[in-house]
DNA sequence: TTGCGTGCAAAGGTTTTGCATGGCA
DNA sequence: TGCCATGCAAAACCTTTGCACGCAA
């Protein structure tokens, strides 16, 4: 979200690169460093969660914790994905599947929740999680 | 939900006992411990967790995971919980509190994802991001 | 007696942090 | 030059596990 004044650093540009090329799929911390360890252009772990923690902030990447004692989830949306209509997600625990709805119900518990509990909620970082149609 | 046959342990009673005087509130592993510890009544840690792990399995008390790095939540249902009984929880962005409902119409929520779109929710991993009352 | 429950300590794995150095603007 | 970013190692953190002993049934 916020668009705060970055360095333009090697690491930073060889993780978006990487982000995009798993676009459609998620990753983990351990994923990205294990990559970059076998391709030799190293980028040092807390570098990793650093940057992965301001592309987070900044709305470029989504994390996902599927399960507390698992590692988290990240996934690459790009810089534009904050603009236009609201859109709701649904996330597979199982097949780990990220479902998009735009549905007017789902709307509607924004404005309850606005209503009756005073909570202004925010679709872009809520996530649903269960179990998709197929998994079933 | 399982009714296994359990040995009625005095760890066992006590922790039951503290469930049902936080009843409505949340808890973590660690408060258990920490009370135990003030009290003398000593409860080792590992006991907690599996105890709190059992009576996650019978039914008894749900477990919520907000947040991949905070320590589980844990919410004492009881013994007689109606089946699925679960309350949702909404996070505040901004101060962090929590915030947890137990609300007819976000329920509903639940149905119409299944069935408009064969999504089985899980209320026990899904958190609405907002903004809280105070912090606006 | 049987075998589940407990306690202790240590391991496990993910993520964060302190501090000196490096590099973008 | 002024800061932010990086790297390394160590710490922090929650949770799980191995093993011997205790205790409910």
């Amino acid at each position: 979200m916020n668009e705060r004044s970055r360095y333009k650093t090697r690491q930073r540009e060889t993780l978006l690169a990487y982000c995009r090329t798993v676009s459609g799929s998620h990753f983990t911390a351990g994923d990205v460093c294990a990559y970059f360890r076998s391709q030799g252009t190293a980028i040092s772990q807390s570098t990793v969660y650093r940057q992965l923690e301001s592309m987070v902030d900044e709305g470029i990447i989504n994390k996902y914790i599927i399960d507390g004692n698992s590692p988290a989830c990240f996934e690459y949306v790009g810089a534009d994905a904050h603009e236009g209509e609201v859109c709701f997600h649904c996330k597979c625990e199982k097949c780990g599947k990220l479902i998009h709805l735009h549905c007017d119900e789902l709307e509607e518990i924004q404005s309850h929740l606005l209503k009756e509990h005073q909570f202004k909620l925010d679709p872009l970082r809520t996530v649903f999680y269960g179990i998709c149609d197929q998994c079933r």
